[in-house]
DNA sequence: ATTAAGTTACGTTACGACTCGTATCGATAT
DNA sequence: ATATCGATACGAGTCGTAACGTAACTTAAT
């Protein structure tokens, strides 16, 4: 933000680690709800005022602390788009394990109500992984194995949205496995004949005899 | 839940409404987080007591008063299995349109910790939506036109999970438009050609020659 | 080099404000 | 006899901030 302050006793360092470590202790144990800011300070070995100096609240604390254990995103690169695409989901999903149900649907729910805090939200813990995922579809456009007028936002909100549903509902730990299928599922698509159901939803009743030929794009009408 | 008190004096059934109005009225204005048992209980010209006396807490009191704007779900049949998806999907959304972010979130990170609290939730508010559209992937599947051996649990969440993406973090109002995208980019795939990339993950440099007739699932090893 | 002044962080303690959920009370309805 | 009604009050927590006196560091003058 602002340059450090050139005068004045200096900020103790170790406090930021120890406060931070505390914070991530007691979201384990306690989740984020029955966090207090007392016993973050009372476990750092510090006070509630020494924190308010650093951070602005208790949001921001924890977002500080979150983010600094999600670390960095590496970025799969192979020449394999199944892989890179269910390695990416992988690392999406492991960044989120870290952050139970516990903690990041009620962070958010406080982060959502001031539309600053919640940017800070987005940048710190989402857009991360998020743009790994993108950086990753873009890559299998150039490489032609996605077709080229994919919906880039579209279909990254279809698998973002997927981690973060497990993630926020975790009604399932969702697996190495179930995340090749999702990606096998979206590869793929649903459909036995898609351009039988388009053309059906379009009023045709026969199906387009050059299916394989119809581009993606709906006809001009 | 259990029979009505036979004894003693029986409880002012206009309370209940009123309370509940009031809940929706102050949810609307203010948000969940806002919210306070004071507030409602004057808008409905009451008191907590009386609030405490029918629900457990400002969970219950919410949940109840959002069931009752829910309402009931009806499941679109047409023979258009695109249709059906793109209209189950909107109603989804619409569902979902009546409860802002500002409410959904907050409320299920309250609701989460306690585990039968969180089964009212999930009961109360996210599985009617859900089984609806999961009446019309089976219906699909009967048809036809989905494949027979889809993962319906997975489909239902990547759908699912999608609108609850927007919903939650709403960044963006889903339109009828994008809703549509989503269905198209789910039957289709988004691959320009599926075979091909799982030969490749597999280890298989060159693509199979008949790709069209390679079946969804993967060869015996 | 020493000293002095200025500024900021530190620990400690305390405070006002706000909700929560419950308790109490007399009055009322079955 | 029992349970609800309105009204009011209460204890318990937590929040964010405001004191204080002390400690650490920078700057400038001696």
């Amino acid at each position: 933000m602002q340059s450090p302050r050139a005068t004045g006793r200096p900020r103790d360092a170790r406090i930021d680690a120890a406060v931070l470590d505390a914070t991530l202790a007691v979201l384990d144990e306690s989740g984020y709800r029955r966090l207090t800011l007392e016993e973050v300070a009372r476990r750092a070995g510090t006070t509630k005022p020494a924190i308010y100096r650093r951070w602005a609240g208790r949001e921001r604390l924890v977002l500080a602390a979150l983010a600094r254990r999600l670390g960095e995103i590496e970025v799969p690169d192979t020449t394999c788009t199944m892989c890179d695409l269910g390695e990416s989901l992988s690392v999406f999903i492991a960044a989120f394990r870290r952050m139970p149900p516990d903690v990041l649907g009620p962070l958010y729910a406080d982060c959502s109500s001031e539309p600053e805090l919640r940017a800070e939200f987005m940048s710190a813990l989402f857009d991360p992984p998020r743009a790994a995922v993108a950086q990753t579809l873009d890559r299998a456009i150039a490489r032609g194995d996605l077709r080229a007028d994919l919906d880039v936002g579209l279909t990254l909100d279809l698998l973002a949205s997927f981690v973060h549903y497990r993630a926020l509902f975790g009604h399932a730990t969702t697996d190495a496995h179930e995340t090749e299928r999702a990606v096998e599922t979206l590869l793929h698509g649903i459909a036995t004949d898609y351009p039988h159901l388009l053309a059906h939803s379009l009023g045709l009743s026969e199906p387009p005899v050059r299916a394989h030929e119809l581009h993606h794009d709906a006809p001009a009408t």
